[in-house]
DNA sequence: CGGTGAGTGGGTCAGATGACCCAGTTGCGT
DNA sequence: ACGCAACTGGGTCATCTGACCCACTCACCG
């Protein structure tokens, strides 16, 4: 192996072990199921973590850290603030049908954070990211669609969290698309409810219901990115053709 | 150890199963730590089951057939739909305060399930059953209020199984029992919101929205009593006032 | 009331795993 | 060039774990 500074070595190893506990689980990821898969020696191991706990904990901060969000959905014309939620939905859906150990590792990883010792807290930042996350996706796709969150974004933005959890694990249990189509779908309906048109900010207002206006963005998810394998974020497939981001 | 019979031996090793499960994790649940939580000897357990594989399946396929509905909330005069459906959410997120143990217990069985091998149908058999024990919940809920669900009952159902579960992921995570009611509210401002005044069936029929009714069991959410340990279903304590049941 | 086999107890065994050590080697600064 | 310390390779060690064995004993049948 070649000659690898400390820092190089600790972000395979972490990405490594990522990869390792998408095929095979926490329980799986032994010292020397992730030094395989990263191609070291076991020594390496112990010279850059001091155990694997550490290298667990590193990750569960990372994956944090690089939690990002795939659902940036190309603007459709014309497009209410219902059916951009649902293609962001779907979007993500079809990111968890890609690589469903990826998802499921992520569950994995928060469930070992929320029962180690030292890292509860870890689980609760987490969610504070996707949250965060949420959070952004929501105030942008309600304002290219001209509407308003009638409650605190931060509150909707925990909502929408939770759906996406509900909707990614039932999908990862029973993998029916159909149903998971369906959730998301009413995900969107639920979520846009807790919108009022506009708010008369940008320049006009109306009574009724959300008015189209151009879009872009999309809502959020959470997914985790290894630390190496896969690109993040990908380009965004549209699901409707739409004028070219 | 006196003398048991093979079945109530495999009981009792799949309640303490569960016990140490939700205490360790699937991880922890070595055979030994199992059979010193049912103070038997080591010998016992391979004497009942083959293997801890066995068990571990066996426990999976009888914690899906033991979950019940922990929300039966009691009636409540003139209630609406959507705050019965709160209120049966809200109870539920109390059965997850109580004992998140067991909760987080649920999910990693089930995550076990899903990455093991021959058990994957298990997962979705447990889904299945949480829709199942959904819709009877919602059909009952929609009924005692004079509602009517707009779409087919198991689809709305599998929306509110995945409520439940981002509702409890998340306060699992973070704790944060204002979140968690703020989302449960929301919740069951979503769901009623996939209703009807009534159909015409009882009797009345009006076009307002959620018409008061005689009110009494209300939504669902799954939750799995130990094969032993602790009561499945509580008597359900009124969260409000309402006529005994 | 004696036999006997279901059920029990106290081991053993091989393999996996986390931690760690020590003798090299080789990149790099000087 | 040269030396040194950062880094690597190839072990070892104590534990833990799942599986399993075999002699024993006691409850119940005949």
């Amino acid at each position: 192996m070649a000659r690898l500074p400390v820092a190089e070595r600790r972000r395979r190893l972490l990405a490594a072990a990522f990869t390792v506990i998408s095929r095979a689980g926490v329980a799986g990821a032994t010292t020397r199921a992730v030094v395989d898969e990263a191609g070291m020696k076991l020594a390496s191991f112990h010279y850059a973590f001091a155990s694997r706990e550490e290298l667990l904990a590193e990750l569960v901060g990372d994956v944090i850290e690089r939690t990002e969000v795939v659902l940036a959905v190309p603007p459709a014309p014309g497009e209410t603030l219902e059916q951009l939620l649902e293609r962001g939905l779907l979007r993500y859906l079809d990111t968890v049908r890609e690589a469903p150990e990826r998802e499921r590792a992520m569950f994995e990883l928060t469930q070992y954070a929320m029962r180690t010792p030292g890292l509860e807290g870890l689980a609760a930042r987490q969610y504070e990211g996707y949250r965060a996350l949420a959070a952004v996706s929501l105030a942008e796709a309600a304002e290219r669609t001209g509407c308003a969150w009638q409650r605190p974004l931060d509150e909707v933005a925990a909502h929408l969290v939770a759906l996406t959890d509900g909707l990614a694990l039932a999908w990862l249990a029973d993998a029916d698309d159909t149903r998971a189509h369906r959730t998301a779908s009413f995900a969107a309906r639920a979520l846009s409810a807790e919108s009022r048109p506009a708010e008369s900010r940008p320049a006009e207002s109306r009574p009724a219901s959300a008015r189209p206006a151009p879009t872009r963005p999309a809502p959020p998810a959470h997914t985790a990115p290894p630390t190496r394998p896969e690109p993040p974020t990908r380009p965004a497939p549209p699901t409707r053709p739409g004028e070219p981001a």
